[in-house]
RNA sequence: CAGGUGAGGCGCCCUAUCGGGGAGCUGGAUGCUCUCAGGAAAGUCCGGGCAGCACAGGGCGGCACGCUGUGGAAAUCACAGAUGGGCGUAAGCUUAUGCGACUUGCGUAACAGAAAAUGACCGGCCCUCAGGGGCCAAGGGUGAAAACGCGGGGUAAGAGCCCACGGGCAUAUAUGGCGACAUAUAUGCAGUACGCGGCCGUGCGCUGCAAGGCCAAAUAUACCGGCACAUAAGGGUUGCCCGCCCUUUGCCGGGGGGUAGGCUGCAUCAGAUAAAUGAUAGGGGAGCGCUCCGGCGCUUACAGAACCCGGCUUACAGUCUCACCUUUUUU
RNA sequence: GGUGAGGUGGGUGAGUGGCUGAAACCACCAGUUUGCUAAACUGACGUACUCGAUUAGGGUACCGGGGGUUCGAAUCCCCCCCUCACCG
Protein backbone atom coordinates (compact mmCIF):
# COMPACT_ATOMS: atom_id res chain seq x y z
CA UNK A 1 0.00 0.00 0.00
CA UNK A 2 1.80 3.25 -0.71
CA UNK A 3 0.78 6.76 1.05
CA UNK A 4 2.63 8.77 -1.99
CA UNK A 5 0.89 12.03 -3.56
CA UNK A 6 2.75 12.54 -7.00
CA UNK A 7 2.49 15.80 -9.15
CA UNK A 8 0.32 13.78 -11.44
CA UNK A 9 -2.35 13.27 -9.13
CA UNK A 10 -3.32 17.10 -8.47
CA UNK A 11 -5.46 18.32 -10.31
CA UNK A 12 -5.01 21.43 -12.16
CA UNK A 13 -6.45 24.03 -15.50
CA UNK A 14 -9.22 26.34 -15.25
CA UNK A 15 -11.50 24.60 -16.91
CA UNK A 16 -11.24 20.82 -15.29
CA UNK A 17 -11.90 22.59 -12.04
CA UNK A 18 -14.91 24.55 -13.48
CA UNK A 19 -16.70 21.23 -14.42
CA UNK A 20 -16.07 19.65 -11.82
CA UNK A 21 -17.83 22.21 -9.35
CA UNK A 22 -20.57 22.40 -12.02
CA UNK A 23 -21.13 18.81 -12.81
CA UNK A 24 -19.67 16.69 -9.61
CA UNK A 25 -21.75 15.40 -7.14
CA UNK A 26 -22.03 16.92 -4.19
CA UNK A 27 -20.77 15.32 -0.81
CA UNK A 28 -20.57 17.16 2.93
CA UNK A 29 -19.50 16.66 5.55
CA UNK A 30 -18.26 19.48 8.17
CA UNK A 31 -15.93 21.04 7.68
CA UNK A 32 -15.00 20.10 4.14
CA UNK A 33 -17.49 20.15 0.91
CA UNK A 34 -16.20 17.80 -1.91
CA UNK A 35 -17.20 17.58 -5.49
CA UNK A 36 -16.32 14.31 -7.02
CA UNK A 37 -16.48 13.43 -10.60
CA UNK A 38 -15.77 9.64 -11.72
CA UNK A 39 -12.64 8.77 -14.71
CA UNK A 40 -10.81 11.27 -16.68
CA UNK A 41 -7.26 9.96 -15.59
CA UNK A 42 -5.93 6.30 -14.70
CA UNK A 43 -5.38 7.60 -10.80
CA UNK A 44 -7.33 9.87 -8.89
CA UNK A 45 -6.98 13.47 -9.07
CA UNK A 46 -7.28 16.14 -6.60
CA UNK A 47 -7.87 19.91 -5.81
CA UNK A 48 -8.11 21.32 -2.56
CA UNK A 49 -9.26 25.01 -2.17
CA UNK A 50 -9.61 27.46 1.08
CA UNK A 51 -11.41 30.64 0.35
CA UNK A 52 -10.06 34.30 0.93
CA UNK A 53 -13.02 35.56 2.02
CA UNK A 54 -12.56 33.08 5.36
CA UNK A 55 -9.01 33.29 5.91
CA UNK A 56 -7.23 36.45 5.41
CA UNK A 57 -3.67 35.28 6.06
CA UNK A 58 -1.88 33.41 3.61
CA UNK A 59 -0.36 31.35 6.48
CA UNK A 60 -3.82 29.77 7.72
CA UNK A 61 -4.79 29.28 4.04
CA UNK A 62 -1.85 27.11 3.69
CA UNK A 63 -1.56 25.28 7.12
CA UNK A 64 -5.59 24.37 5.90
CA UNK A 65 -4.72 23.11 2.35
CA UNK A 66 -1.70 20.97 3.88
CA UNK A 67 -3.47 19.42 6.47
CA UNK A 68 -6.42 18.34 3.87
CA UNK A 69 -3.86 17.18 1.38
CA UNK A 70 -2.10 15.29 4.25
CA UNK A 71 -5.51 13.69 5.12
CA UNK A 72 -6.46 12.77 1.38
CA UNK A 73 -2.52 11.18 0.93
CA UNK A 74 -2.90 8.88 3.77
CA UNK A 75 -6.65 7.41 3.37
CA UNK A 76 -6.90 7.14 -0.36
CA UNK A 77 -5.34 3.78 -0.92
CA UNK A 78 -7.75 2.61 1.79
CA UNK A 79 -10.47 4.32 1.08
CA UNK A 80 -11.16 4.33 -2.33
CA UNK A 81 -9.63 0.51 -2.91
CA UNK A 82 -8.56 1.02 -6.73
CA UNK A 83 -11.46 3.52 -7.44
CA UNK A 84 -10.58 6.80 -9.30
CA UNK A 85 -12.02 10.12 -9.77
CA UNK A 86 -11.47 14.04 -9.70
CA UNK A 87 -12.11 15.56 -6.41
CA UNK A 88 -12.76 19.31 -5.25
CA UNK A 89 -12.55 19.74 -1.68
CA UNK A 90 -13.24 22.98 -0.26
CA UNK A 91 -13.42 24.06 3.27
CA UNK A 92 -16.17 25.54 4.45
CA UNK A 93 -15.71 26.51 7.86
CA UNK A 94 -14.71 29.66 9.48
CA UNK A 95 -11.95 28.49 12.21
CA UNK A 96 -8.80 26.44 11.68
CA UNK A 97 -9.83 22.67 12.29
CA UNK A 98 -7.65 20.14 13.85
CA UNK A 99 -5.98 17.78 12.17
CA UNK A 100 -8.89 15.06 13.71
CA UNK A 101 -11.76 16.59 12.30
CA UNK A 102 -10.19 17.22 8.93
CA UNK A 103 -8.86 13.61 8.73
CA UNK A 104 -12.42 12.27 9.70
CA UNK A 105 -14.05 14.48 7.15
CA UNK A 106 -12.10 13.32 4.39
CA UNK A 107 -12.28 9.59 5.30
CA UNK A 108 -15.93 10.04 5.05
CA UNK A 109 -16.09 11.64 1.59
CA UNK A 110 -13.50 9.30 0.30
CA UNK A 111 -15.61 6.16 0.84
CA UNK A 112 -19.13 7.34 0.17
CA UNK A 113 -17.69 8.71 -3.22
CA UNK A 114 -16.72 5.01 -4.09
CA UNK A 115 -19.36 3.33 -5.89
CA UNK A 116 -20.58 0.79 -4.35
C1' C B 1 17.46 47.87 43.92
C1' A B 2 13.28 49.99 41.21
C1' G B 3 11.45 52.78 37.17
C1' G B 4 12.70 54.86 32.51
C1' U B 5 15.38 56.60 27.69
C1' G B 6 18.27 55.38 23.34
C1' A B 7 20.97 51.86 20.00
C1' G B 8 21.63 46.88 18.32
C1' G B 9 20.97 41.36 18.18
C1' C B 10 18.38 36.41 18.54
C1' G B 11 13.60 34.94 17.43
C1' C B 12 13.09 27.31 19.66
C1' C B 13 15.98 22.48 19.27
C1' C B 14 16.33 16.94 18.69
C1' U B 15 14.42 11.96 17.34
C1' A B 16 11.01 8.47 14.84
C1' U B 17 7.27 7.21 10.92
C1' C B 18 5.03 8.79 6.35
C1' G B 19 5.38 12.52 2.34
C1' G B 20 6.51 17.05 -1.23
C1' G B 21 9.36 21.03 -4.82
C1' G B 22 14.14 21.87 -7.47
C1' A B 23 19.17 20.49 -9.34
C1' G B 24 22.78 16.70 -10.45
C1' C B 25 24.32 11.50 -11.43
C1' U B 26 22.06 8.26 -16.39
C1' G B 27 19.41 8.20 -23.19
C1' G B 28 14.62 6.86 -19.91
C1' A B 29 12.38 4.49 -15.18
C1' U B 30 13.91 2.78 -10.23
C1' G B 31 17.45 4.53 -7.02
C1' C B 32 21.29 7.75 -4.76
C1' U B 33 23.47 12.71 -3.41
C1' C B 34 22.82 17.96 -2.50
C1' U B 35 19.36 21.71 -1.42
C1' C B 36 14.43 24.10 0.07
C1' A B 37 11.07 29.88 3.26
C1' G B 38 11.48 35.96 6.45
C1' G B 39 12.99 40.13 9.65
C1' A B 40 9.28 41.71 8.40
C1' A B 41 8.62 37.42 2.79
C1' A B 42 3.14 41.85 4.76
C1' G B 43 1.17 46.98 3.46
C1' U B 44 2.35 48.63 -1.77
C1' C B 45 4.02 54.29 0.77
C1' C B 46 8.78 55.97 -2.05
C1' G B 47 13.22 55.04 -5.28
C1' G B 48 15.90 52.08 -8.95
C1' G B 49 17.17 47.83 -12.27
C1' C B 50 14.46 45.35 -16.29
C1' A B 51 10.65 45.44 -20.40
C1' G B 52 7.35 47.69 -24.12
C1' C B 53 5.56 52.24 -26.33
C1' A B 54 6.76 57.48 -27.44
C1' C B 55 10.95 60.68 -28.55
C1' A B 56 15.80 65.75 -33.62
C1' G B 57 16.46 69.74 -30.14
C1' G B 58 14.08 73.25 -26.96
C1' G B 59 9.93 75.58 -24.40
C1' C B 60 5.03 75.80 -21.85
C1' G B 61 2.03 73.01 -18.67
C1' G B 62 1.53 69.19 -14.74
C1' C B 63 3.30 66.40 -10.36
C1' A B 64 6.67 65.76 -6.18
C1' C B 65 10.21 67.75 -2.90
C1' G B 66 12.33 72.27 -0.32
C1' C B 67 17.42 74.38 6.80
C1' U B 68 23.14 72.54 6.50
C1' G B 69 27.11 68.81 5.69
C1' U B 70 28.49 63.76 4.39
C1' G B 71 27.14 58.97 2.26
C1' G B 72 24.12 57.04 -1.80
C1' A B 73 22.23 54.97 -8.53
C1' A B 74 18.07 57.45 -6.35
C1' A B 75 14.36 58.23 -2.65
C1' U B 76 8.66 60.89 1.70
C1' C B 77 16.49 57.31 2.60
C1' A B 78 20.52 56.99 6.55
C1' C B 79 24.08 59.39 9.88
C1' A B 80 25.78 63.95 12.07
C1' G B 81 24.42 68.96 12.95
C1' A B 82 21.58 74.38 12.89
C1' U B 83 17.31 77.49 14.43
C1' G B 84 12.18 78.04 16.44
C1' G B 85 7.83 75.54 18.92
C1' G B 86 5.61 71.42 22.04
C1' C B 87 6.11 67.18 25.82
C1' G B 88 9.19 65.19 29.96
C1' U B 89 12.30 66.18 36.82
C1' A B 90 16.02 64.14 33.41
C1' A B 91 18.35 60.87 29.74
C1' G B 92 15.59 62.09 25.57
C1' C B 93 11.32 62.34 22.19
C1' U B 94 8.54 65.06 18.64
C1' U B 95 7.32 68.79 14.98
C1' A B 96 8.43 72.83 11.46
C1' U B 97 12.13 75.07 7.89
C1' G B 98 13.45 78.40 0.08
C1' C B 99 11.73 83.73 -1.73
C1' G B 100 7.86 87.14 -1.43
C1' A B 101 8.85 90.49 4.88
C1' C B 102 13.48 97.82 6.16
C1' U B 103 7.16 100.85 3.18
C1' U B 104 5.23 97.35 -2.88
C1' G B 105 1.63 90.06 -5.32
C1' C B 106 -3.14 87.82 -3.84
C1' G B 107 -6.55 85.58 -0.38
C1' U B 108 -8.69 84.32 4.56
C1' A B 109 -9.45 85.71 9.71
C1' A B 110 -16.54 82.29 11.36
C1' C B 111 -19.17 83.80 16.22
C1' A B 112 -18.17 87.66 19.63
C1' G B 113 -16.29 92.56 19.35
C1' A B 114 -16.20 99.62 18.03
C1' A B 115 -12.49 97.51 15.02
C1' A B 116 -9.46 91.30 12.34
C1' A B 117 -5.79 95.58 9.51
C1' U B 118 -7.28 102.94 6.02
C1' G B 119 -8.96 100.60 14.36
C1' A B 120 -12.31 103.89 18.14
C1' C B 121 -17.83 101.45 21.62
C1' C B 122 -17.12 102.94 26.69
C1' G B 123 -13.36 106.33 27.84
C1' G B 124 -9.49 110.82 28.27
C1' C B 125 -8.80 116.01 26.62
C1' C B 126 -9.79 120.94 24.02
C1' C B 127 -13.40 124.40 21.86
C1' U B 128 -18.62 125.68 21.92
C1' C B 129 -23.66 129.95 19.63
C1' A B 130 -25.01 123.93 24.03
C1' G B 131 -27.39 121.45 18.58
C1' G B 132 -22.43 119.97 18.22
C1' G B 133 -17.15 120.30 16.22
C1' G B 134 -12.12 118.53 16.86
C1' C B 135 -7.70 115.83 19.01
C1' C B 136 -5.97 110.99 21.31
C1' A B 137 -5.09 105.72 21.61
C1' A B 138 -3.04 105.05 27.95
C1' G B 139 -7.19 102.12 30.71
C1' G B 140 -11.86 98.85 30.25
C1' G B 141 -14.46 95.11 27.72
C1' U B 142 -14.71 90.98 23.13
C1' G B 143 -11.84 87.25 21.03
C1' A B 144 -7.70 81.89 19.32
C1' A B 145 -5.26 86.43 17.97
C1' A B 146 -5.94 93.64 19.34
C1' A B 147 -1.48 97.19 16.88
C1' C B 148 6.57 95.74 20.64
C1' G B 149 7.48 95.23 26.76
C1' C B 150 8.80 98.35 30.81
C1' G B 151 10.47 102.98 33.01
C1' G B 152 11.28 108.16 32.30
C1' G B 153 10.65 112.65 29.54
C1' G B 154 6.91 115.08 27.04
C1' U B 155 1.59 116.87 26.49
C1' A B 156 -4.62 120.12 26.80
C1' A B 157 -5.02 114.74 27.09
C1' G B 158 -1.95 111.27 24.89
C1' A B 159 1.06 108.22 21.77
C1' G B 160 8.16 104.89 19.63
C1' C B 161 6.38 111.33 19.59
C1' C B 162 11.59 111.36 22.06
C1' C B 163 15.29 108.78 25.34
C1' A B 164 17.57 104.51 28.29
C1' C B 165 17.27 99.16 28.90
C1' G B 166 15.26 94.74 26.57
C1' G B 167 12.85 92.02 22.35
C1' G B 168 11.89 91.60 16.58
C1' C B 169 13.46 92.34 11.27
C1' A B 170 17.03 93.90 7.33
C1' U B 171 21.90 95.38 5.66
C1' A B 172 27.20 95.96 6.32
C1' U B 173 31.74 94.68 8.85
C1' A B 174 34.67 91.54 12.15
C1' U B 175 35.45 86.80 14.63
C1' G B 176 34.37 81.27 14.98
C1' G B 177 32.46 77.22 11.79
C1' C B 178 33.28 73.23 5.33
C1' G B 179 28.14 75.00 6.09
C1' A B 180 23.09 75.96 8.14
C1' C B 181 24.28 79.48 11.85
C1' A B 182 26.24 81.86 16.37
C1' U B 183 28.52 86.19 18.83
C1' A B 184 29.86 91.42 18.73
C1' U B 185 29.61 96.40 16.65
C1' A B 186 27.36 100.05 13.44
C1' U B 187 23.33 101.88 10.49
C1' G B 188 18.34 101.61 9.22
C1' C B 189 13.17 99.80 9.74
C1' A B 190 8.22 98.92 12.41
C1' G B 191 -0.01 96.94 12.00
C1' U B 192 -0.55 90.72 13.47
C1' A B 193 -1.34 85.53 12.21
C1' C B 194 -2.09 81.81 8.66
C1' G B 195 -2.42 80.19 3.67
C1' C B 196 -1.70 80.30 -1.73
C1' G B 197 -3.05 78.84 -7.80
C1' G B 198 2.67 83.94 -7.47
C1' C B 199 8.30 83.49 -7.84
C1' C B 200 12.97 80.51 -7.26
C1' G B 201 15.75 75.84 -7.09
C1' U B 202 16.08 70.38 -7.81
C1' G B 203 13.96 65.91 -9.93
C1' C B 204 10.41 63.43 -13.13
C1' G B 205 8.41 60.97 -20.79
C1' C B 206 4.19 57.13 -20.06
C1' U B 207 2.93 52.26 -18.57
C1' G B 208 3.96 48.23 -15.74
C1' C B 209 6.28 41.08 -15.33
C1' A B 210 -1.46 40.26 -15.97
C1' A B 211 5.06 44.49 -18.92
C1' G B 212 7.12 41.99 -23.04
C1' G B 213 8.68 37.64 -26.31
C1' C B 214 7.76 32.61 -28.54
C1' C B 215 4.63 28.19 -29.85
C1' A B 216 -0.35 27.34 -30.97
C1' A B 217 -6.09 23.35 -30.81
C1' A B 218 -11.47 24.07 -32.09
C1' U B 219 -14.58 27.53 -34.81
C1' A B 220 -14.97 31.43 -38.38
C1' U B 221 -11.86 33.45 -42.18
C1' A B 222 -8.21 37.49 -45.64
C1' C B 223 -5.40 35.23 -49.52
C1' C B 224 -3.65 31.02 -52.98
C1' G B 225 -4.40 26.29 -55.76
C1' G B 226 -7.56 22.25 -57.47
C1' C B 227 -12.35 19.96 -58.41
C1' A B 228 -17.69 20.02 -58.89
C1' C B 229 -22.27 22.55 -60.21
C1' A B 230 -24.20 26.06 -63.67
C1' U B 231 -24.18 28.47 -68.58
C1' A B 232 -28.20 31.46 -64.38
C1' A B 233 -27.11 36.74 -62.56
C1' G B 234 -23.57 40.85 -62.31
C1' G B 235 -18.94 43.09 -63.99
C1' G B 236 -14.65 43.59 -67.41
C1' U B 237 -12.84 43.06 -72.46
C1' U B 238 -14.39 48.71 -78.14
C1' G B 239 -20.95 50.90 -79.17
C1' C B 240 -23.59 45.74 -80.29
C1' C B 241 -23.23 40.10 -80.83
C1' C B 242 -20.10 35.74 -80.14
C1' G B 243 -15.89 34.23 -77.49
C1' C B 244 -12.68 34.72 -73.18
C1' C B 245 -11.70 36.22 -67.94
C1' C B 246 -13.39 37.41 -62.79
C1' U B 247 -17.14 37.15 -58.83
C1' U B 248 -21.59 34.84 -56.53
C1' U B 249 -22.55 28.27 -54.43
C1' G B 250 -20.37 23.59 -52.41
C1' C B 251 -16.10 20.29 -51.30
C1' C B 252 -10.70 19.28 -50.66
C1' G B 253 -5.75 21.05 -49.72
C1' G B 254 -2.34 25.03 -48.43
C1' G B 255 -2.04 29.47 -45.48
C1' G B 256 -1.50 34.46 -42.43
C1' G B 257 -3.15 37.08 -38.28
C1' G B 258 -5.28 35.56 -33.79
C1' U B 259 -8.55 32.99 -29.27
C1' A B 260 -8.50 28.83 -25.50
C1' G B 261 -4.12 26.74 -23.75
C1' G B 262 1.21 26.13 -23.13
C1' C B 263 6.45 27.82 -22.88
C1' U B 264 9.57 31.93 -21.69
C1' G B 265 10.41 36.31 -18.78
C1' C B 266 12.04 33.41 -13.62
C1' A B 267 17.48 32.82 -10.69
C1' U B 268 23.39 33.45 -8.16
C1' C B 269 22.68 27.10 -2.64
C1' A B 270 14.11 28.62 -2.84
C1' G B 271 12.32 29.07 -7.92
C1' A B 272 6.70 27.02 -7.69
C1' U B 273 2.59 28.04 -11.53
C1' A B 274 -4.87 25.39 -8.48
C1' A B 275 1.26 26.88 -6.58
C1' A B 276 6.81 22.58 -2.76
C1' U B 277 9.39 24.10 1.79
C1' G B 278 5.12 19.64 5.50
C1' A B 279 1.82 16.18 8.80
C1' U B 280 1.56 13.16 13.15
C1' A B 281 3.77 11.32 17.71
C1' G B 282 7.50 11.58 21.55
C1' G B 283 11.46 14.06 24.16
C1' G B 284 14.24 18.44 25.53
C1' G B 285 15.04 23.88 26.30
C1' A B 286 13.02 28.78 27.86
C1' G B 287 9.20 31.66 30.48
C1' C B 288 4.82 32.08 33.72
C1' G B 289 1.33 30.14 37.54
C1' C B 290 0.28 26.53 41.50
C1' U B 291 3.00 23.45 44.89
C1' C B 292 2.35 18.49 49.73
C1' C B 293 9.24 20.65 46.73
C1' G B 294 8.24 14.69 44.25
C1' G B 295 6.05 17.44 40.43
C1' C B 296 1.53 19.40 37.68
C1' G B 297 -0.71 22.83 34.23
C1' C B 298 -0.26 26.63 30.58
C1' U B 299 2.49 29.44 26.89
C1' U B 300 6.36 29.05 22.83
C1' A B 301 4.92 35.18 18.82
C1' C B 302 4.01 37.98 14.20
C1' A B 303 3.60 35.61 10.09
C1' G B 304 4.49 32.10 4.14
C1' A B 305 8.72 33.94 -1.41
C1' A B 306 5.92 34.53 -6.90
C1' C B 307 10.91 39.22 -11.59
C1' C B 308 14.97 41.26 -8.55
C1' C B 309 17.29 45.05 -5.41
C1' G B 310 17.64 49.86 -1.81
C1' G B 311 14.48 52.32 1.85
C1' C B 312 9.94 53.53 4.74
C1' U B 313 5.65 51.95 7.55
C1' U B 314 2.90 48.41 10.22
C1' A B 315 2.56 43.33 13.24
C1' C B 316 5.51 40.53 16.91
C1' A B 317 5.44 35.48 22.73
C1' G B 318 9.81 35.93 24.86
C1' U B 319 14.99 36.97 25.53
C1' C B 320 20.20 38.99 25.31
C1' U B 321 24.09 43.02 24.94
C1' C B 322 25.83 48.12 25.40
C1' A B 323 25.36 53.37 26.77
C1' C B 324 22.71 56.92 29.60
C1' C B 325 18.90 59.33 33.14
C1' U B 326 15.85 59.78 37.71
C1' U B 327 14.38 58.45 42.84
C1' U B 328 15.77 56.13 47.49
C1' U B 329 19.48 53.79 50.55
C1' U B 330 24.67 52.71 51.85
C1' U B 331 29.95 54.02 51.62
C1' G C 1 0.96 39.94 -8.63
C1' G C 2 -0.30 45.02 -10.15
C1' U C 3 -3.53 49.63 -10.75
C1' G C 4 -7.45 52.77 -9.09
C1' A C 5 -11.98 54.47 -6.28
C1' G C 6 -14.48 54.82 -1.74
C1' G C 7 -16.08 54.46 3.94
C1' U C 8 -21.17 60.26 6.98
C1' G C 9 -28.17 58.18 11.35
C1' G C 10 -31.60 51.66 10.21
C1' G C 11 -30.98 52.31 4.22
C1' U C 12 -29.73 55.76 -0.05
C1' G C 13 -26.84 60.03 0.22
C1' A C 14 -25.39 65.92 0.25
C1' G C 15 -21.86 68.60 2.98
C1' U C 16 -14.48 69.91 1.01
C1' G C 17 -11.97 74.66 7.20
C1' G C 18 -16.41 78.05 11.41
C1' C C 19 -24.39 78.89 13.74
C1' U C 20 -23.71 70.86 10.60
C1' G C 21 -24.99 66.01 15.25
C1' A C 22 -25.17 66.91 10.43
C1' A C 23 -29.55 68.81 4.48
C1' A C 24 -32.87 65.79 1.46
C1' C C 25 -35.52 61.10 0.32
C1' C C 26 -37.01 56.22 2.19
C1' A C 27 -37.87 53.20 6.54
C1' C C 28 -39.48 53.20 11.79
C1' C C 29 -42.91 55.67 15.70
C1' A C 30 -47.27 58.79 17.17
C1' G C 31 -51.51 61.54 15.55
C1' U C 32 -55.48 63.32 11.80
C1' U C 33 -58.73 60.91 8.23
C1' U C 34 -61.71 55.76 7.83
C1' G C 35 -66.43 50.95 9.99
C1' C C 36 -61.08 48.82 9.36
C1' U C 37 -56.77 49.26 6.22
C1' A C 38 -53.90 51.49 2.20
C1' A C 39 -52.80 56.27 0.27
C1' A C 40 -52.55 61.37 1.80
C1' C C 41 -51.49 65.09 5.58
C1' U C 42 -49.14 66.72 10.46
C1' G C 43 -45.45 65.89 14.01
C1' A C 44 -41.49 63.39 16.15
C1' C C 45 -37.08 60.47 15.32
C1' G C 46 -28.95 58.67 16.17
C1' U C 47 -25.57 56.26 19.90
C1' A C 48 -22.64 56.30 24.46
C1' C C 49 -21.40 58.67 28.99
C1' U C 50 -23.03 62.38 32.26
C1' C C 51 -25.88 66.70 35.18
C1' G C 52 -30.85 66.65 36.89
C1' A C 53 -35.18 62.99 42.77
C1' U C 54 -38.45 62.33 38.18
C1' U C 55 -40.78 64.57 33.72
C1' A C 56 -39.00 68.44 30.86
C1' G C 57 -34.36 70.13 29.68
C1' G C 58 -28.95 70.57 29.45
C1' G C 59 -23.44 69.11 28.88
C1' U C 60 -19.35 66.13 26.61
C1' A C 61 -17.69 62.70 22.89
C1' C C 62 -18.58 60.30 18.27
C1' C C 63 -18.58 61.33 10.27
C1' G C 64 -14.17 53.45 9.60
C1' G C 65 -9.79 53.64 13.71
C1' G C 66 -5.31 56.34 15.58
C1' G C 67 -1.92 60.50 15.40
C1' G C 68 -0.62 65.56 13.47
C1' U C 69 -1.40 70.90 11.34
C1' U C 70 -4.80 74.90 13.01
C1' C C 71 -7.73 79.40 17.59
C1' G C 72 -11.07 75.70 15.31
C1' A C 73 -11.05 69.33 11.29
C1' A C 74 -16.42 65.14 8.55
C1' U C 75 -13.27 68.52 5.44
C1' C C 76 -6.02 69.41 5.03
C1' C C 77 -1.48 65.83 5.99
C1' C C 78 0.54 60.83 7.75
C1' C C 79 -0.19 55.59 9.36
C1' C C 80 -3.54 51.38 9.96
C1' C C 81 -8.48 48.62 9.03
C1' C C 82 -12.43 47.42 5.72
C1' U C 83 -15.27 47.44 0.97
C1' C C 84 -15.62 47.70 -4.30
C1' A C 85 -13.94 47.99 -9.44
C1' C C 86 -10.29 47.13 -13.37
C1' C C 87 -5.80 44.57 -15.75
C1' G C 88 -5.02 37.49 -18.65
Amino acid sequence: MSFSFDKEQRLRHRETISDLSAKGSPLFKFPIKAYCLPGGAPVSRYAVAVPKKNFKRAIKRNLLKRRIREAIRLNQAECLDGFAGDYLFVYIAKDVCEYAAIEAAVREILTKSRPQ
